[in-house]
DNA sequence: TATATATATGAATGCTTTTTCATATGAAAA
DNA sequence: TTTTCATATGAAAAAGCATTCATATATATA
């Protein structure tokens, strides 16, 4: 296998770190201004520790911030990168929302199957 | 569970399709210009079957547009988005790349711990 | 120091997605 | 109209990832 196997790595793992609801939440709810974790749980509806995992996955790629104060953690938007690059996807979607979103498995629609 | 299910659906689902390394050398090699399904697999070195699966995935996320002359089909970047995007996350990797890649698992460490 | 609160981490589980293989379609050329 | 070339598709295998659970660390407070 050539060299080309690691020229997309970043980029991919950039990426995948911007593919889950879990995140894109977090992302979301930092959008309004920096928050600790326990606000974020609350304002996100998940657990601790998914939370504290996404939060560390975030940072590794450069996406948030954290600043220490006593017992707290605040996390805040890398907002030169993330704002600009949440803005150009949230018009992008404006056209191809429904596009993307069509044919889209939901927990409803597998249900709904398993009842015949 | 409640409505923030689907809250997120397509901005995940598009994040996702930049997600691989396959598509994302697709995107760069159309970066160049509209190029034919035959093209793409040379450039890419990927076999056929895969980028057609692929291209399909980034048309339905309106990341690229097709254009069928005879039988063969251009696909041509959305330079609207996927442009300022790809040069957005350029602008983040001068920074971040090195971190983002740290501590990640290539196929060459996996070998060699094998041959322990 | 003992306890409570805030956050992080590791391992296991299950789920989703990529990739491959075989085959189908569709358009042109012989 | 048979053959060839270009591309698409479906299903199965393989790979990768999110989430959970149990537990650890770290800081503050009684």
């Amino acid at each position: 296998m050539d060299s080309s196997e690691k020229k997309y790595g970043a980029y991919r793992l950039f990426f995948g770190a911007l593919a889950t609801d879990s995140r894109l939440h977090l992302l979301n709810a930092l959008r309004k201004g920096r928050k600790n974790v326990s606000e974020l749980c609350q304002l996100t509806h998940c657990e601790q520790s998914l939370v504290s995992h996404n939060l560390k996955i975030l940072e590794h790629h450069g996406m948030v911030f954290v600043e220490k104060k006593g017992k707290f953690r605040y996390y805040k938007l890398n907002e030169k990168t993330i704002t600009p690059l949440l803005q150009l996807i949230d018009t992008h979607m404006k056209q191809y929302c429904c596009k993307i979103l069509e044919g889209e498995r939901t927990t409803e629609k597998m249900q709904h199957e398993h009842h015949h």
